[in-house]
DNA sequence: GGCGTCAAATTTGTGCACAATCGCCATCTG
DNA sequence: CAGATGGCGATTGTGCACAAATTTGACGCC
């Protein structure tokens, strides 16, 4: 298993918000689980500390962070600033063809909830804001802009009221509309006050599931990332141990 | 030598921008030099390497990074986006209190460039940028700002015309009166129009000094650093070792 | 004389073993 | 009986030695 594999496995495990809070990530387990050397595991955690993905206590190891409410409302704070300096810029450089991009993407999150199909609704609405990001050409930006909307996507995960996300599509219509017709003074206020909705649908409920144990979400997790690339299974180190013998 | 001293010392060696691009890090010469063990060093030198103060090539080594006049594009780009959401949010949230410290600040930097004081002008003149950061009062805002305004500082060091740092005092003072008048739309504009005054400042002059040897500049910053905290000199290993007899 | 190839040397990457540290639990004492 | 203290188990941190990779220099060939 390579380094940016593994990297990439727990990253969208902790993005995905099925972990509660605090849980704590050993070196050994996880080397044994990924059948790679302890200091492999190290180095990646390690990483992922830097990314705020996980909190280091020095000898005490690395545990999931307890996004606080209060923490969510720092991220997006932080959002509503970047964010709305990244409309003010897009409003005044947006290219016709980037334009028609947006209104395809948001017609595209229209139909999903038109369809009911929030999973697919879910995923688009995330990724506007990615697109955003990324229509500025800026990889610093689009870099910090990935790193806030990522947290939020665990926030979302976590404290999401279901209702909640039934509402939030015309927002993103408004703020489309305002970039479209180059109105940047519209274009920052549709955004902030969309990421200030969008905080106040977080609802302070501590979902302690605690169901499924870290090694069941990891070879999921392991499972999907090798069906995502390449179908094939990867030859190497087909570890005959028995499915979390534990 | 603690960790963190060796991280702190080698992040304004780099920020002072006082050694070429492209210079090498080599892992078992800074051990030498600081007297530690090379794991710690390579600890070190990834962690730049992840904040971008450094390239990390695989198998290559660490490398300062040659600050493009492209990247500088980049870097001011994200600047004028990032920092023109902060003054739109700071124009509405400033506090009393908090407008009079910037006052201050802009007075200051007024009276070191009428005193002809060039070095505290330009230390000033940084900042003020972080000052404003800070008065957000959200740590992500302010590690984002942080970075971004410090690899500015890189650039500004190396490709700095000493004319053009004569004349940027009056932008701070106008960002700091529309912010005190609460006009969000010309503190942006203020803001958007300085930063790209002072990356026109920027010339490509490749200076090629390739003065002072990395021991020296390295000596110096760990002096400096010394001097800093604990104006003691700290006892253990004070090595013996000949002043840089290469 | 230029160029390609090969080998030595230097430098980084990695696994392993040991040391240091922390939390927990039993025990001792006031 | 409550609180403190010391030992014990587990986990992380660190130095060391070896392996892999790259650069550099020289040699031979065209």
């Amino acid at each position: 298993m390579n380094e940016a594999a593994i990297h990439t496995i727990l990253s969208r495990l902790l993005l995905g918000g099925s972990l509660p809070g605090g849980t704590k990530l050993g070196e050994h387990r996880l080397a044994e689980i990924f059948g790679v050397s302890r200091e492999r595991i190290r180095k990646v955690l390690h990483r992922l500390g830097h990314e705020r993905l996980l909190e280091i206590v020095k000898n005490r190891g690395a545990f999931t962070i307890e996004p606080d409410l209060r923490e969510g409302r720092v991220v997006y704070e932080a959002r509503r600033i970047l964010e709305s300096g990244m409309v003010a810029h897009l409003a005044d450089h947006l290219t016709e063809a980037q334009i028609a991009r947006l209104r395809e993407h948001v017609d595209a999150e229209a139909d999903a909830l038109r369809r009911g199909d929030q999973p697919t609704w879910l995923k688009l609405s995330a990724q506007f804001h990615f697109l955003l990001a990324e229509m500025i050409g800026n990889p610093i930006v689009q870099r910090q802009a990935h790193e806030l909307i990522g947290r939020t996507i665990m926030l979302v995960k976590r404290y999401e009221t279901t209702l909640g996300s039934a509402c939030g599509c015309e927002e993103h219509r408004l703020i489309f509309k305002a970039l479209a017709g180059r109105e940047r003074g519209r274009a920052v206020k549709a955004m902030s006050s969309h990421l200030s909705l969008v905080e106040t649908r977080l609802r302070p409920i501590v979902c302690d599931d605690a169901g499924p144990s870290l090694e069941a979400l990891l070879e999921e997790a392991i499972a999907a990332f090798r069906a995502e690339r390449g179908e094939g299974a990867s030859p190497r180190h087909e570890a005959p141990a028995a499915p979390t013998p534990r």
